[in-house]
RNA sequence: GGUUCCGUAGCUCAGUAGGAUAGAGCGGUCGCCUCCUAAGCGACAGGCCGUGGGUUCGAAUCCCGCCGGGAUCACCA
C-alpha cells in the first residue's frame, strides 16, 4: 500500500503540471512530498499543501495559487479540497481510508509493521554488559531494555541480530576482590550472602585501602595470579563469575531478556596481542609518557591509550579486539554499543582508531548513548549503597500490581502472572518512555505509576479491547460496513495505526525505542476516546462488525508495539 | 579551559529534514459508571519554547553569539 502522503504528493504534482505546463522550477515529486503537512486541527483537513513556496516561481500570491490548485483538483482519492490562507487542504475519502487501513492491518495481523528491509543483513548489539561481582541495579536497566527493544525491532524488520552481553569480567578489581575474600571472607558466608556479600567485601577493601595503601599492591598481585593462570585464583574468580551470572539470570528471566553471546572482556584478553602488533605494523603506535598510544590530535581528540606503561592492555585495546572479532565472526552490517553517554569519547576514539587501521566497517560501529541514572536526586553509588536492586524493584512493582488487582478485579484468573506482567510492564515503560539521551532520575512514585501515560495504561487498553472481543465472539457477524468508521474518533485512531509501520522504521533508524512507546501510547489514547464515544457492539450488525474489526486491529497493533519494547500484553487485567 | 550533550507548563517530557491557534501525562480544582473493563473519559487553571541577533513569506525547529546545567579530557571500565 503506497502511503497516503506520497499519493497526495503525486496527485498534487499532476494537478500542478496540468495547470502550469510552462512553469519552470516547480518542485519535483520527492521535494513535494516533504512540503506536505498535516494541519494542526483535523477540522482543517487531513493533509495540506502550503503554496508559499510556489509564489516566486509562479509570480502569484499563495492564496491565489491555493485557490487555483483546489479548483483544478479532480481526484477521487480525496473527498474534497479547500483553499485556506495559502494552503490547499485535502480531506480524504474517509470510507476508503478506513477500508484500506483496516484491510491491511487485519490481513497482516501481528506481522503488521514488519518488513523484509533487513533481509541478509546482520546487526550486532552490545547491551546490558554487566560487571562481575556486582548486583543488577537500576543503573543497568536502560542499556538492557534499550538493547533488548532494538533487537526486537530489528528482528521485526527482517535483520539477523546478535545480542552480546559484553561482560565486565577483567581487571584489577577482581584481584582486590579475591584479596578481600581471602582476608575477611569465607566460603560459607559468600555462599549464603551471594553477590551482596561480594559487594560487601569489595567495599571493605576500599575502606581498608584508604588506611593502608599497600593493599592496592596486594590486589594487583592477585590479579596478576589470575592473568598467569594460577589455579586457586582462577577457581575463585570463576566461582564469583558463575554466582553473578546466576543472580543476573533471575532478572533477565523476569525481563524476558536473552543473549546470543556472553563473550566479555576476559574473552578478548588473548586477542589483544594481535591488535597491538597490527597497530605497530601500520605505524599507528607512538610512545607517550611511557605508554603506547594512537595519536588522534588531527581529529581533535586526546590520544587513545593502547598499552599502559607497565605493558598491559586497557579497555580500548580490548574493545578494538572485540570489534574486529565481531566483524570476523558475524560480518555485521552494523554494530551497536548501547552504553551510557559517559563513554562517548572512548567510543569516538576506538571507532576512529579502527578507521585509521583501514577498516571501512568502522563507520558501521555506532555508540547508542543514553542518559545517566540518578536515584531520588542523588548519584548512584554501589559503594555508598545508594541504589536499588532491580529484583527488589520488580518485586515491589509486582506486589503493587497485585494489590490493585485485588482491589479492582478480585475475580481475575491467574492473578500472580498478570501482576508480574503489569508490574514489570510499568518499570520497562518508564525506562523506555523518554528519548534515550535524557537523564533519568529514578523515583519510586514514578516508576510505580500505573495511571496516565504508563505501561499499565497501554496494557489496560489492550485488555479492554480483548474484553470486547470476547463478548463479541458469542455472535456471528456480517461483512463490515466501513462507512461506520468515518467519524472523527475512528479516523484519528486509524490515522495513528496507519503510521505505525513508519514509526517502527524510524525507531530503528534512530535507535530510539521510545518512539514505539509513544506511538503505542497515542494509539491507546485514541482508542480510549473512541471507546468512550461509541458503543461498539450495538446497532446495525454490519456497522458493529466494522467497529469490532477496529477494536481487533487496535488490540493487535498495541500487542505488537508492546512486544517491541519488551512488554507483555495480558488479555485481562 | 578544550570537546560534547542538554535548556519547552509547578514536575516529567513530546513536538526539531522550517509551516496555520505550541501538545501529552503527573500534580491542582470540578464533572462522568442502571450501558462492551472508571488502571478509563471530559472540563478548567498553568507557556516572552533559556537569551540576543541572523536567514526566511513563515523559526520551538536552521546559523552565530551569550547565559545556565550535565558528561568527559590517558595508564579504571
Amino acid at each position: 500500500m503506497m502511503d497516503m502522503m506520497t499519493r497526495i504528493a503525486n496527485l498534487t504534482l499532476e494537478t500542478m503540471t496540468s495547470l502550469w505546463p510552462e512553469a519552470e522550477g516547480l518542485p519535483e515529486a520527492e521535494e513535494l512530498r516533504g512540503l506536505l503537512a498535516v494541519p494542526p486541527d483535523p477540522a482543517l483537513g487531513d493533509y495540506a499543501f502550503p503554496c508559499f513556496r510556489l509564489a516566486k516561481v509562479l509570480r502569484t500570491a499563495p492564496v491565489k495559487i491555493a485557490e487555483q490548485l483546489c479548483a483544478a483538483w479532480k481526484h477521487e482519492e480525496t473527498a474534497r479540497v479547500q483553499p485556506v490562507n495559502g494552503y490547499a487542504n485535502f480531506f480524504l475519502n474517509r470510507e476508503n481510508f478506513a477500508r484500506e487501513t483496516m484491510t491491511e492491518i487485519l490481513a497482516r495481523g501481528e506481522a503488521f509493521g514488519s518488513s523484509r528491509q533487513g533481509e541478509g543483513k546482520t546487526i550486532c548489539l552490545d547491551y546490558s554488559s554487566i560487571n562481575i561481582a556486582k548486583r543488577f541495579h537500576i543503573g543497568h536497566l536502560s542499556t538492557t531494555m534499550i538493547g533488548h527493544s532494538l533487537r526486537r525491532i530489528y528482528d521485526f524488520l527482517g535483520y539477523r541480530t546478535v545480542g552480546i552481553n559484553h561482560l565486565g569480567d577483567w581487571g584489577t578489581q577482581f584481584g582486590k576482590m579475591i584479596y578481600a575474600y581471602k582476608t575477611w571472607g569465607s566460603r560459607e558466608e559468600v555462599e549464603k550472602g551471594g553477590v551482596d556479600e561480594l559487594t560487601r567485601l569489595y567495599v571493605r577493601f576500599h575502606e581498608e585501602a584508604e588506611k593502608n595503601p599497600a593493599l592496592e599492591d596486594e590486589g594487583r598481585a592477585w590479579f596478576k595470579r589470575i592473568e598467569d593462570g594460577d589455579p586457586e585464583a582462577l577457581e575463585i574468580f570463576s566461582w564469583f563469575k558463575e554466582m553473578t551470572l546466576k543472580d543476573a539470570a533471575r532478572v533477565y528471566d523476569l525481563l524476558g531478556v536473552s543473549f546470543d553471546s556472553y563473550a566479555g572482556e576476559s574473552f578478548y584478553v588473548d586477542k589483544t596481542g594481535a591488535v597491538v602488533e597490527e597497530l605497530r605494523q601500520k605505524n599507528l603506535l607512538t610512545q607517550s609518557e611511557g605508554a603506547w598510544v594512537v595519536d588522534l590530535s588531527e581529529d581533535n581528540m586526546p590520544p587513545c591509550l593502547i598499552l599502559k606503561k607497565d605493558g598491559t592492555t586497557i579497555y580500548a585495546t580490548r574493545d578494538l579486539a572485540a570489534a574486529k572479532y565481531r566483524q570476523d565472526t558475524y560480518h555485521f552490517d552494523k554494530c551497536l554499543y548501547v552504553v551510557a553517554y559517559q563513554q562517548d569519547l572512548h567510543f569516538r576514539q576506538v571507532f576512529r582508531v579502527l578507521e585509521k587501521m583501514g577498516y571501512s566497517w568502522a563507520k558501521d560501529c555506532v555508540h547508542v548513548a543514553f542518559g545517566m541514572v540518578s536515584f531520588e536526586g542523588e548519584a548512584l553509588s554501589t559503594r555508598k549503597g545508594n541504589s536499588v536492586h532491580l529484583d527488589d524493584l520488580l518485586d515491589l512493582a509486582r506486589k503493587k500490581a497485585l494489590e490493585i488487582i485485588n482491589e479492582k478485579t478480585p475475580d481475575l484468573p491467574d492473578k500472580e502472572n498478570v501482576a508480574r506482567q503489569v508490574g514489570i510492564g510499568a518499570v520497562i515503560y518508564t525506562d523506555l518512555s523518554n528519548n534515550r539521551i535524557k537523564d533519568i532520575d529514578f523515583r519510586w512514585d514514578r516508576a510505580l505509576n500505573f495511571d496516565g501515560e504508563s505501561g499499565p495504561y497501554v496494557q489496560y487498553t489492550h485488555a479492554r479491547c480483548c474484553s470486547v472481543l470476547r463478548k463479541a465472539a458469542e455472535t456471528d457477524w456480517p461483512e463490515p460496513d466501513w462507512s461506520a468508521l468515518t467519524d472523527d474518533e475512528a479516523q484519528s485512531l486509524l490515522r495513528l495505526m496507519s503510521r505505525f509501520p513508519d514509526v517502527i522504521r524510524e525507531a530503528a533508524e534512530k535507535y530510539e525505542p521510545s518512539m514505539v512507546t509513544r506511538a503505542v501510547t497515542d494509539i491507546a489514547q485514541a482508542f480510549n476516546k473512541y471507546y468512550y464515544v461509541h458503543r461498539i457492539l450495538d446497532g446495525e450488525p454490519a456497522q458493529a462488525a466494522a467497529r469490532l474489526a477496529l477494536t481487533r486491529a487496535t488490540a493487535t497493533v498495541i500487542k505488537t508495539g508492546l512486544f517491541l519494547i519488551g512488554i507483555e500484553a495480558p488479555e485481562r487485567m
